[in-house]
DNA sequence: CCCACTGTACTATGTGAGATAGATCAGTTA
DNA sequence: TAACTGATCTATCTCACATAGTACAGTGGG
């Protein structure tokens, strides 16, 4: 039986993404950062919901998001893993969501009234140091 | 009696973001588009309200959120004004934003699975096109 | 076999944001 | 005076979110 990853991470009622939301965010992020590599097992539901003093059906939505979008793989009375990544959205359709993704972004910096340059810099060394680091 | 600009633009009721807050980010981008210049008299409440065909309630709210960033000005019995443009948040608060701006952002890369190159390569030409044309 | 774990599914309830409806008040101007 | 302007207020409706509780099916260790 293997051990699940211990999941550092927190979520907040201030956030303004729901608790799910929230959820699926930092484990998509630690599955591209590598820190969670195929195959390794994920907190049970109710292990999670404890963990993060949450509400287990909370924990599940958000797992069953994660399963949807081919992140991870249930086995009922196993566990939860992570999933072989492959493409699942079709190139139009990745198209159309990063489109609106960075619309999303461009609305946000209009409002912040900062330099285009500034925003233009700060998201690039983001998006570099994406999938570097791989867990050794 | 200055006439009003003609406003060009439509609210859907699928979009992620509330009435009022389409209302907000397509001013906010006419303005800094240069559509909309400073002095320019936008339409009333009640006649934004007809020709987007909603409630009069929700247009005050947008129009009211605009005022508190500093996009627009009221005067009660005249209309709504297009303010002289000047930084509203602080140094700091900017940073703040654009920070949490970013992340967000870096999140819907994550859960598009899309290439991070492409990603920046897109933002960067969107953030070159944005001040850049001005009403003649 | 039994029990404790696993994910999944369902109903019910409370809360808060968003939008609507309707009314009222104050300022401006033809 | 009359018709516009923005500002403000209460009330109501809907919907997403989170919660609570229950139940079911699959897995594996004792």
């Amino acid at each position: 039986m293997p051990r699940s990853v211990p999941l550092a991470f927190s979520v907040v009622p201030g956030d303004p993404r729901s608790l799910a939301g929230q959820i699926v965010d930092a484990i998509r992020r630690k599955i591209t950062a590598g820190e969670l590599a195929v195959g390794d097992k994920l907190p049970s539901v109710r292990g999670l919901a404890q963990q993060l003093a949450i509400n287990p059906n909370t924990v599940s939505k958000a797992y069953t998001e994660l399963i949807a979008g081919g992140w991870l793989k249930a086995q009922v009375g196993l566990g939860l893993f992570v999933a072989a990544q492959r493409h699942q959205l079709s190139a139009t359709e990745r198209d159309r969501r990063l489109n609106a993704a960075v619309d999303r972004f461009i609305n946000e910096v209009v409002a912040i009234r900062c330099n285009p340059e500034d925003a233009a810099r700060r998201v690039t060394e983001a998006l570099d140091g994406l999938s570097s680091r791989q867990s050794a």
